[in-house]
Order: C-alpha cells, then structure tokens, then sequence
RNA sequence: GGGCAAGUAGCCACGUGGCCAACGGCAACAGACUGUAAAUCUGUCCUCUUCGGAGUUCGGUGGUUCGAAUCCAUCCUUGCCCA
C-alpha cells in the first residue's frame, strides 16, 4: 500500500491534487502543515494534521511543521462567520512555545536523519516584510477576482458581517508560506483539514505563476461525530493535549465514550494499526458491541501516543476503579485507591466542618464540586449527584462524619461519569 | 459624505409599551433505558438564593413614560445602495 492508498483507506483523504501521488512515489517529499497558534496547547483537532505528518515521516518523507505565529495575528476567515479578535503578540509567543513542545513529541527532530522533521515560525519571515515588497512580490501575482472566489470568502462576502481587508489577505500569506517553502526548502506539499484546500490551492497557483513549478496539495476530511456535534468536546470543554489542561485519564475516557460508529471511523484515523488488525477488532466488535473492543483499542493507543504508556496504565487503573463496579460497595475501594486516581478532580475540606454536620447543598458548592448551591440544588433535583455512590434523594441530606471512608474521604459523583474526592483535612 | 437596513442569552432566532429573564430551534449538562454507546423520552439551561424570591440583561449613553428589548435622541459596529 503506498502512503497515499492507505490514506485513503483511513479515511484521511479528502481532496487531492493531480501528480502528488507521483510525487511521493518519485522521491522524498518535502510536505508541510501549518498550525495555528491560538492557544498554547494543542487540542485533538490538530491531532490530525500531526498524525499525517507522522505517516509521512514514517514512509521516508521530510515532515515541516509551520507555526503560524504571523497568519495567527491575522485571522483566518475559513469556517468563521466573523471578524476574528486579534492575538496580542505576547499571548502569540507563549502559545508558538507550547505548541513547539508537543510538536517535538511526535515527530523525529534528529538532524542525523535525512528526514529529520522542521519547524519553522512564519512570523520569522514577515516580522521582516515591508508592505510594498509583500504586495510587488506575491500580490501582484494572484487577482482579487481568483481570492474572491474562494468559499470561504465568498460566504463573508455573501453574508452579512463582511471581511476586513485583513482577513482577506489571510489566504495570500498562506499562500506566500508556501512559495518560500518551495524555493528555501524544497517543499513541494501542502496538507491541511479540508476547509484549508482554499487557501492551499492559492498557494500552488501561486508557486506555479511565480515559478512555474509544480507544488501538490491534499486535505483531509474534517473530524465530525455521527450525531453531527462537534468533534474534540466534553462536558469539561475542549480535549487537549497539555495533560495539565485535559488529563490523561479525561483524554482516556474521551476516547473511550465514543459511539459506535464513531469509534469505527476514528480507530482509522487515530491510531496506526494495520488495516488487518483494525478489521480484526471490528469483527470483534460486533459480534460483541458490549465489550466495546473498538473504544478500548482506540482510547488504548491515542492516550499511549499522547501521553505514553505509563499515564495510560494510570487512566485504565482509575477507569477500572470507578467504572469496573458501579454497583460494588464504595468500602471496597482502599485509602490508596482513592488517593492514587489519576484525573479525579480532588478538593480539601475541612473535617471540623464535616464532624459537625454540613447540609448536603452547602457541602457540594463549598467543596468547589458546584459553582454555587443553586446548581448542586438542582443538580441533586435531577437525580444526578452520588456521594460515596450513593444516590442523593433528598436535598436536606446531611453531610458527617459518619460518611468518611477511611475516616478521610468523601467520593462525590456528578452525573455517571464525573468523579470529585474530597479530602478531609484539619 | 448621503440614503436604507440591522445589532436580543454559547449560536440561530421570536418579541415591536406592561402578561418578558424574553416563544422556538441547535449546542451543552443531568435522569430513565443501555454497553461509561447510539437512538428515544424527561428535566435543567443569565447570576445568586434561606426555593418564598432577589439581582443584572436585549450594541453604548441619555431621554419620554407610572412602566421600555419594544418609543425618541445620540453615539458605536455591520451590511446594502449612492457619491
């Protein structure tokens, strides 16, 4: 199979231009990816882009990841119904850092290699470019008419908020990204999620009419759930891949709590099991859909390549803590249970508070668990809130000490799904 | 610079003097059912609350009125047309 054929049977491919299948038959391929840099972690959604460029470092090509701490204080338009705020640059470079930190885990740096992957900021380049120069070099070479008709400008331009001039540009700094690439480095591919074709494309066209080269281009299809929500959300927001934002045991269980159907699909794209293995474990799957094969397997080597295999023992330890029996008496867990769980949300309490008796509402919002007695109120109204996993049926319930397992800890459980220890301490 | 429209909760979107914390939809959270799924049904969904209420909202500011998201003035932002 060659990288472009498994791709495709990944479903990885979206659009692909004409001749790069050639093109990376033919030799090494330099290929790039850009990122942008709007917040100082990546989150799942840039999991793909990071994922294509490993296949291609993986198959002998020379992988480029482009930071874009110049085109991230631009904005770009695609996908966006409106105007975007503008970074402060300060934000910008404590952002480029993080995002080089966790570049740097995935790809093979090692100048030793012929393919070493590369970073590069495209802020180094037009923190230098005088206005003039930009608009003789590259403006001169694409028409307005060719940037309009792109969709994503073109939905700006139909619709009702407008595009600034600035915006506009974004796609002829993508595209400038690309012909520097081209001529200082070889580059001759671009990837990108399918939404960037547009501004991919311009990119080529403009290699090709500055340069007369040929530059390739493809994209991948966007990730969406089944359902239609959005891809990368949990009840506690975005998933990242900063284990200080998102821990491994919330990454785990993200993946983990993926539909059927979903998980099918993305078992392709996120992990890099053979196709033999993967139609193997679908088989499974089906003939039990209960035992979830397909969502351990894929939960299994996401959280290993994200945070590698010693967190993953962690977050299958704490699943298997919480989830294995549900129904098991609390008592069973021990001190050391409790205390080692990975990913639990844990607070301090203070146990004179608890010995002298707390009603149940003043218990949770206190603890930090709720924001405020309202929510823990209502919470508690729709049946949602455990202690010790207990159901709360009634809302005057008292908290004391009778509740503390190993005289210390009390287990709060929001929903199936959400785990808070809190500790008492003096 | 002139003319005409529009700006409502995370998003979309009713409302056009009191019955408005504001119909409805999406998203989100929880419950039931399940497999820690999907689909379905139910509840919650501005903030706080002693669950009786209280407080802040409808681009900003001033005004009219007993009373304004709704009327007036002005400013800001956006779109369309003209110059």
């Amino acid at each position: 199979m060659t990288l472009i054929e498994e791709l495709k049977w990944r479903g990885m491919l979206q659009d692909i231009m004409p001749g790069t299948e050639e093109q990376l038959n033919k030799e090494m391929t330099t290929a790039y990816i850009g990122f942008d840099p709007t917040a100082d972690s990546l989150h799942i959604g840039s999991l793909v882009p990071i994922l294509l460029l490993v296949h291609l470092q993986r198959r002998g090509h020379k992988p480029l990841a482009l930071i874009g701490g110049a085109t991230g204080m631009i904005g770009d338009p695609t996908g966006k119904s409106e105007e975007r705020n503008m970074l402060g640059a300060e934000q910008l470079a404590v952002n480029v850092a993080g995002i080089k930190k966790q570049l740097e885990k995935h790809l093979n740096f090692d100048p030793a290699l012929p393919n070493s992957a590369e970073m590069v900021n495209n802020y180094d380049w037009f923190k230098n470019i005088l206005f003039i120069d930009f608009l003789r070099d590259a403006g001169k070479h694409i028409t307005v008419n060719y940037m309009m008709a792109k969709d994503s400008v073109k939905k700006r331009i139909e619709g009702d908020t407008g595009i600034s001039y600035t915006e506009f540009a974004y796609q002829l700094m993508q595209g400038y990204d690309y012909y520097l690439l081209y001529t200082n480095k070889h580059c001759k591919l671009q990837m990108g999620g399918s939404d960037q074709w547009g501004n991919i494309t311009t990119g080529s066209e403009l290699i090709r009419r500055k340069t007369g080269g040929e530059a390739f281009a493809f994209t991948c299809p966007l990730i969406k759930k089944a359902d239609g929500g959005k891809f990368g959300k949990s009840e506690k927001g975005n998933i990242w891949l900063n284990a200080e934002r998102t821990s491994p045991y919330q990454f785990y269980q993200f993946w983990l709590n993926a539909s059927d159907e979903d998980a099918e699909r993305w078992i392709k794209i996120f992990t890099f099991l053979s196709p033999d293995e993967i139609n193997q474990l679908s088989e499974q799957h089906h003939q039990h859909p209960s035992a979830r094969i397909l969502q351990k397997s894929l939960a299994r080597e996401v959280t290993i390549f994200v945070h590698g295999e010693e967190q993953f023992r962690k977050a299958v330890e704490t699943t298997e803590k919480l989830f294995a029996q549900t129904n098991a008496p609390v008592e069973q867990l021990s001190a050391d249970d409790l205390e080692n769980m990975e990913g639990v949300v844990k607070f301090d309490y203070p146990l004179n508070k608890i010995s002298g008796g707390v009603d149940i509402v003043s218990f949770l919002a206190e603890t930090g668990s709720f924001s405020s007695k309202g929510e823990a109120r209502k919470m508690i109204q729709n049946g949602g809130v455990s202690i010790n996993r207990e159901k709360v049926d009634n809302i005057t319930k008292e908290i004391n000490s009778t509740l503390l397992l190993h005289n210390k800890y009390i287990l709060i459980q929001k929903g199936r799904k959400n785990y808070y220890l809190v500790t008492a301490c003096e």
